[in-house]
DNA sequence: GCCGTTTTCGGCCCGACTGTTTTCAGTCG
């Protein structure tokens, strides 16, 4: 699939164009190009074949041409001419916090700086400071842009964000004079990796609110402090932000500091069209402020219900609440049970009892144990004699549990020709099968996958890509043509709720809800207290537009089994 | 470069902060 690719292109033509000056809204046509084409499941040739370019909102002639030339030629003119006059290097300097297109561009002309040790040299030698509109504090501030460019230049996994934003927040939360606190940003939208926390605080004094905030113990630098914004680096490198709002503002800040960023361009633009404002401080209609108290309210004003934040990614929520079809999003408390865990049967570290007891503790009616089979030998995958023996297990321990239930399950190896690494007569003793690729990442994925779905014991396929978010890229995978067969033979598709795996990501669990088909929730979990993460993966279902009918783990026990 | 029941041309989201400025440019979120 060419899409990435394509973003990437489209990307770097914003970044030349951003560093040559040129009509802000041409770059902004061209970075929401490369969105566009970053998110799309189907492949963009397929698109381009059936002439269906146009279609896509935000692709217009220009975009459509460059597109079909690439594809066609495997060259774009365009990219050519507007990278051709600058060193690769240049254009890096743009990620660098403080410094933007128009330094970079200023310091390139002025003093040949091609790269990072040719900006440190003239910080250095101040040669920097010297230039128009320049001057030592902005040197300096550039330098410790550099020093956080370099601290951290990863967004990290959603999984490590969260539990560290929510102490945050808690710690937040017991402070005299807060009325109200939570995330926001990226972590409030659960997207899969976030680059800094947001959190917003509502309160009427700010000053002494932020000034406890950069002296949590955690905090390991203070990268600014005012009344109304806290902004510090934690241990571990990442970056919070504190916001603090009078009350009467705190729905019109949370919405505006959710974002994401084109969702509020959006709604925005609708406001205007309204002859209406949109700010952090409320809605306005010249000077009269007509909302801002809570989130619905600002919704309201532009004529929409309530959009949750998971939503947010101007994917076509807007037009959806328009229209008045927005989904009516799974909820934590549907969710029924855990469909893939991992004990010391093979991998896992905790027996099946302890499992059970954590499960039925946080709430659940049932928890699948899927162990790893037989050929998978680095992660103590189970001869036919274990799982037997496993099975024997659950069957006494549901004996004795009354209102919880342990399903027998599977995590069966899809072998290198398809067929799975357990003989039929053992899967179907079986309350769920999960089916999964573990090895030959490149060897015909698809077709192996496709083959496992035509098992009619196979009732899930875990982590369908296979990708890991901080490492790997994934299987080499027509995503699209599994998830038709998956809905052909009525298989779902898990969402890997393991903080490195969110696999199905949200855009393609939004494509497969969309064909029909099923999605199961699972941890994936190898201890009991990594449980939690299936928090995760509701996330991921719920910016993938899943409701509660979508979701295989929302069914009581009895069905499920069915 | 995109888009259209106010437009095929002329718009395109909004505000804060910082540092360099005598009224504003650049950067950020």
């Amino acid at each position: 699939m060419k899409n990435k690719e394509l973003a990437l292109i489209f990307e770097k033509i914003a970044d030349a164009l951003e560093f040559q000056g040129e009509n802000p809204f041409k770059i902004i046509a061209y970075r929401k190009a490369a969105r566009i084409l970053n998110d799309l499941t189907e492949d963009i040739a397929v698109i381009h074949q059936k002439a269906a370019l146009r279609e896509i909102p935000g692709i217009g002639e220009g975009i459509a041409k460059k597109i079909d030339e690439y594809l066609t030629t495997g060259r774009m003119k365009k990219y050519d001419e507007v990278t051709a006059h600058i060193p690769d290097r240049v254009l890096e300097l743009m990620a660098i916090p403080n410094l933007g297109p128009k330094t970079v561009s200023l310091v390139y002309k002025e003093l040949g700086v091609q790269n990072l040790a040719d900006l440190r040299k003239v910080i250095e030698d101040g040669s920097l400071a010297q230039l128009p509109g320049m001057g030592e504090k902005k040197a300096q501030n550039i330098l410790k842009g550099i020093e956080r460019y370099e601290a951290s230049r990863e967004r990290i996994p959603l999984g490590d964000a969260f539990p560290l934003g929510m102490e945050v927040v808690n710690a937040l939360k017991q402070l005299k004079d807060v009325e109200q606190v939570s995330p926001a940003g990226s972590l409030r939208r659960l997207k899969e990796t976030i680059g800094d926390i947001d959190i917003l605080v509502a309160s009427e004094r700010g000053g002494a609110i932020i000034e406890k905030f950069t002296h949590l113990p955690e905090v390991v630098q203070v990268l600014a402090q005012g009344d109304t914004k806290g902004s510090v680096v934690m241990s571990g490198g990442l970056q919070v932000d504190v916001r603090v709002v009078p009350r009467d503002c705190y729905g019109a800040a949370l919405q505006y500091f959710t974002g994401s960023k084109a969702h509020n361009i959006k709604l925005r633009y609708m406001a205007r069209e309204r002859g209406l404002k949109i700010s952090e401080y409320g809605v306005f209609k010249g000077e009269k402020k007509l909302a801002g108290k809570t989130e619905e309210e600002v919704y309201k004003m532009v004529g929409l219900p309530y959009i949750p934040p998971e939503l947010r990614e101007d994917r076509g929520e807007i037009e959806a609440a328009k229209e008045g079809t927005l989904p009516s999003l799974v909820q934590k408390e549907d969710i029924r049970g855990d469909l893939h865990v991992h004990s010391k049967y093979s991998d896992g570290s905790a027996s099946i009892r302890e499992i059970a007891e954590e499960a039925r503790r946080m709430g659940y009616e049932y928890v699948a144990i899927c162990d790893h089979s037989k050929s998978v030998r680095y992660a103590g995958g189970m001869p036919e004699k274990k799982l037997l023996k496993q099975m024997d297990e659950i069957a006494r321990l549901n004996e004795e549990l009354t209102d919880f239930t342990v399903l027998s399950g599977v995590e069966v190896d899809i072998l290198q020709d398809g067929s799975l690494d357990y003989p039929d007569e053992i899967l179907e003793k079986l309350d769920i099968v999960v089916a999964a690729i573990h090895t030959g990442f490149k060897q015909k994925c698809t077709e192996r996958m496709i083959r496992a779905m035509e098992n009619p014991h196979v009732d899930v396929i875990a982590h369908p890509t296979g990708r890991l978010i901080s490492s790997r890229e994934g299987y080499d995978i027509d995503i699209h043509a599994v998830m038709e067969k998956a809905a052909e033979t009525h298989t779902a598709l898990e969402i890997n709720s393991y903080y490195d795996r969110l696999d199905l990501n949200d855009v393609n669990a939004k494509s497969a809800r969309e064909l029909g088909v099923k999605l199961s929730l699972g941890t994936d979990a190898h201890h009991p207290h990594q449980l939690w993460m299936l928090q995760l993966g509701l996330g991921v279902a719920r910016r993938g537009w899943a409701e509660r009918k979508d979701i295989l783990n929302t069914l009581p026990t009895s069905t499920l089994k069915k």
